[in-house]
This record gives C-alpha cells, structure tokens and sequence, in this order.
DNA sequence: TCCTATGTTGTATG
DNA sequence: ACATACAACATAGG
C-alpha cells in the first residue's frame, strides 16, 4: 500500500501514543525487516522510553524516543501501523509491538519488505544523519522546476515513469503515484525526461505537487479518496476509461511496473525538427 | 494452479 | 564508470 500519503497516514495512527511511556516491547526477534540488529536492541532502547516525536519524508518514517533513541520505519510493500487497544494480542505478522499504559502502538508487516532501524544519538532534538540528509521533499520550497529539469537532464533516457519512482530524487512517489502524476501533467510513461520542453518541465512539477498535496490532505489525513476526477479511482484493474476521454485505459509494462496511462490523453503535440515555438 | 501486488536492492548486461 | 534491466525477497488474494 504504502506511498507518500499511506505512510502518513500510518504515522498518523501512532501518534495517540506520544507523551506516553512505553512500559513493554514485543518483538518477532530474527525477522529481516529488523536491520543492523535493531531487533536486539529495540527492548533496552525503548522500554521506559516516552514517545516523543513522529513525522515522515516520503516514504520514511521516524519515531523520536526521550533521551535521544530513534525508530526508523519503512512499510515497504505490505507494512502497517495501528494504535490498537492496551490488552490487543499481537497477531502473526505484528513484527514489532510497544505497549503503553492506554493503548498498544503496532508495525504490521506480512511480506517484510519493510525495514525498521534503531539509532541513538545524545538527545531526542538530534535526529540521525541518515533522517538529516534525505533530499527535498516534493512538496519543499527547495523542489523547484529548475531541480526538475537538472534531474531530467542527468537521467535524460530514463523512461519518465521509471524516473519519478527514484526515491533520490522524489521521495513518496510509488507506482500509483507516478501514474496520477503523468496523467495529470498529460505525459507519457515512456517520454524521455532530457526530451521536455520548459513548459512541459512546469506541467511536470504543477502535477507533482498537487498530486502529493491533494493526496496528503484526503488519504493521509482520513484515508479518504482523491478527487473523482483523478485518475485513482480507476487505474487499479483492467477495463477502466479514461477519466478525461472517456477512451479505455491501457496497462503496460514500464521500467518493469505496471503502467496504466490514456495514450489519447497522455501525448505530446508533434513537432517539426529545427522549429521551436515554446 | 497461476498470476498479481502501492518497494527496494543486488547482480547481470550493455 | 555508468546506465538500465531484471530477479529476488515473502505472503496473500483473485
């Protein structure tokens, strides 16, 4: 499930557990969502510890203890958080578990492509390296069309689909993600970013950002959809229309992802070679 | 039974 | 060195 506004989502249900001590941790110790030996230490590090920050950067997650211990979490492709009552029994795939006095906070993950570290630092107002040196998000003042463009030009052949799920450089955009965003800007999944034109540079960016703010108002704040007229409620199976057209959807292999997109929709205007009238 | 899946990483290939 | 392609990971559901 998770992209962007998921993980934001998930975060959000744990936050009815800060400024609460954690009195207990479970954990599914040997399991390899837990990475450089988080597994453990998590019980040491955590248990009497209060929660005391939780926020996201893309798909990124991070959980600030008191006293500076800091829980990474990654959902990868199946993974969950929940806040679940006080006497909850963990189920076969809650990996790990922090129990408070009201409530149990829960990292649920069936396939294990998700990822959970521990790091400590001196204090809980100094976050790890690894959390300081992520990239801008989309949504930043620092995303700007120009970092666009320089991007588009180092991955000049990249098909433009594959390209907006390198988290380096987008950091939140999954699979449906990257789809809304193309059908927004009108692209299509196979254009060559080094190929686009300044306007369609500005297009690109619009769309990126309205589709990760939109999206974090209603998925991430309530799980509620997107606007009907996005391409979201019908990209999910075969046989759906274009929102726009009306025409069906297509669905195709990009950069090995499946790739729903409205050729009709998401064309460029032809051009004559020598010509510019951008 | 076979195919699909909202992700990432390591390895092979060009 | 660099970019791209693809298998692999583990599990559930259609």
């Amino acid at each position: 499930m998770p992209e962007l506004a998921e993980v934001h989502y998930f975060c959000r249900r744990w936050e009815p557990g800060l400024r609460h001590k954690v009195t207990d941790v479970l954990v599914h110790a040997g399991k390899r969502v837990f990475k450089e030996g988080a597994d453990t230490r998590v019980t040491e590090a955590l248990t009497g510890r209060t929660l005391d920050s939780a926020q996201t950067h893309g798909k990124q997650m991070l959980f600030g203890f008191t006293g500076g211990a800091w829980l990474g979490v990654h959902l990868g492709m199946s993974g969950e958080l929940r806040c679940e009552p006080a006497d909850y029994a963990p189920q076969k795939h809650d990996h790990l578990v922090l129990r408070q006095a009201g409530r149990t906070l829960v990292f649920e993950d069936p396939r294990m492509f998700g990822a959970i570290t521990l790091e400590e630092t001196p204090s809980a107002k100094q976050p790890p390296e690894w959390w300081t040196n992520l990239p801008p998000r989309v949504q930043d003042d620092a995303f700007t069309v120009d970092l666009l463009g320089q991007i588009s030009k180092r991955r000049a052949k990249t098909p433009l689909k594959s390209l907006l799920l390198i988290q380096e450089h987008f950091p939140g955009i999954g699979n449906w993600m990257a789809d809304e965003v193309l059908w927004q800007a009108r692209l299509p999944p196979t254009q060559a970013p080094g190929d686009l034109t300044g306007p369609e540079l500005q297009r690109l960016h619009a769309a990126l950002r309205h589709v990760c703010e939109l999206s974090l108002e209603t998925i991430g704040k309530d799980w509620s959809d997107p606007p009907v007229t996005w391409l979201f409620g019908v990209r999910w199976k075969d046989g759906g229309d274009c929102p726009q057209t009306g025409k069906p959807l297509r669905r195709d292999q990009v950069g090995g992802r499946t790739t729903c997109w409205s050729p009709a929709w998401q064309n460029r205007p032809k051009r004559w070679s020598g010509t510019s009238y951008e």
